[in-house]
This record gives C-alpha cells, sequence and structure tokens, in this order.
DNA sequence: TGACAATATGAATGGCTGTTCATATACTAT
DNA sequence: ATAGTATATGAACAGCCATTCATATTGTCA
C-alpha cells in the first residue's frame, strides 16, 4: 500500500474513533473489570482476545444516549470494521472485533491522563 | 481525572490526530529514515526520544500542501501540545513533543495495514 | 392474531472545521 | 531604508456529520 493511500486510511479510522457517544460506546465494550474473558490472568486484563458483549438496551442506559443515536453509531462503528454483532432472539449484542482498537484507546487515555 | 472527563479529552486528542493535512504533517516529523537520533539502533527506531525537526517550508514541499494550510494546521497542533517548535533566524523548526503520538500513530497503521 | 419490546432506518438540521485568499508580521541581506 | 524570504493570521465559505424526531422492522409472548 502506497503512503498517501495509508494516511487516508489512518484518517478515516481516527476519524470514526474520535467522536464522544462512539468512544463511550466503545468504552462499555471493553470494560475490563467486567471481563467475561476466561484466561488466567484476567481481570485487569490487557490480552486482545479479552472483550465484553452488551446489548443496545444495555449500552444506552450505560451512556446515558437515546436508542436512535446509539443504534445509529453502532452502524458506523460496525461499518468501519470495529466492532461486529451477534443476534440473540429480540436482542443484538455488540462487540468490539479488534485488539487495535483497545491498544489504540489506552495510548490516547494515557496520553491524557499524563498530560493532565 | 473522571472517567467523562477523560473521553471528552481523548476525543479531543483524536479529532486531532484525524485530519489528512496534519497526519501527513506529523507522519513527516516522525519520519524514522531521517531519523537523527543518536542511540545505538536507531534506522528503525522505536524510541520515544527519536525526533526529526523541519521548517515549515519543507514541511509544505514534502506533503505537497500550501504555506497557509501548514501554518494553520502546525498551530492547531502546537496548541494540542502534539508538536512543539524552536525558532532559528528566519525559520521555524517543529518536531514532535511526544511519544505517545507515535505510538497511536503506528498503532493505527498497524490497523488499517492488516485489515487490508 | 394482536400487543409489546428491542432495534434499525430515513430525513432534516445546526454546528463545526478544513481550506483558500488576502494580508500582516518577522527576519535577513544589500 | 528597501527588497526579499519565511511564517503567521483573519475572514469567509463549503462541506460534512452528530443528533433528533418520527417511523419501520423484527422478534416474543399471550
Amino acid at each position: 500500500m502506497e503512503n498517501e493511500n495509508i494516511i487516508r486510511k489512518v484518517e478515516k479510522l481516527l476519524n470514526i474513533a474520535s467522536d464522544f457517544t462512539r468512544l463511550k460506546i466503545m468504552n462499555a465494550l471493553l470494560d475490563e473489570s467486567k471481563c467475561t474473558c476466561t484466561c488466567d490472568s484476567c481481570g485487569s486484563c490487557r490480552h486482545r482476545h479479552c472483550m465484553i458483549e452488551k446489548c443496545v438496551g444495555d449500552i444506552c442506559n450505560e451512556i446515558g444516549a437515546s436508542q436512535s443515536l446509539v443504534s445509529h453509531q453502532l452502524k458506523v462503528l460496525k461499518n468501519a470494521n470495529l466492532i461486529d454483532s451477534r443476534k440473540e432472539g429480540n436482542r443484538v449484542f455488540y462487540f468490539l472485533k479488534d485488539g487495535h482498537i483497545k491498544d489504540l484507546l489506552r495510548i490516547a487515555t494515557d496520553h491524557v491522563m499524563e498530560e493532565g
């Protein structure tokens, strides 16, 4: 891939990640304290395969946003391949698709916490 | 810092990072092949202190953008504390201020390259 | 089948910001 | 001083997109 092209894609990725609502959604989906991963070191899990799934309604409640807004943004995240979903009866469960995002959010968070 | 506040700051950080022109500028400032770092492992340097400085005119030429645009975006990056500058005679040299950004860009790049 | 719950979708809009153009400032050299 | 070079700044505009409102779809249970 040429350089220009890569930068265009990075731009797109960061654009999608740089929205308050979407950040809260992703944050809700990587809440490590509620991690369901069965690996032995989980708790403060840093493993790529460690993720949590939540249905739309729960996400709405947790982040305090309207159902419509959350649904719209979930679609954006899904189109960008950052999350995926699983249907179960009436509900749809969403989960982070990729460990890169987890890393990216951690680095960004570290940055703003160090800067103050 | 409360969670909400952190997310707001991450949003701001990623917003600033998610622009094509600014990405190209930052990319120009972390071009590792031209790294001036004196550490022994440099070449494909992954060290935080390793960075390169360039004056505005050179950045314009390298990324193919107008002087005005580059100057505007340099200001944005500087206000966000992502870069800093040093004056030398007529010219102003800019350089990345922080290693986090380097990491962030690397992870984002890795992501888009794996996704294809 | 009908009522209800969960999620998705479409249209409309208001605010934000990347870019350009024109101009100002700062520094150098003759 | 004057001309020339390097950089910064301000205003204005155009395009994008996050959010809301209203409504559609899908599934469950009685």
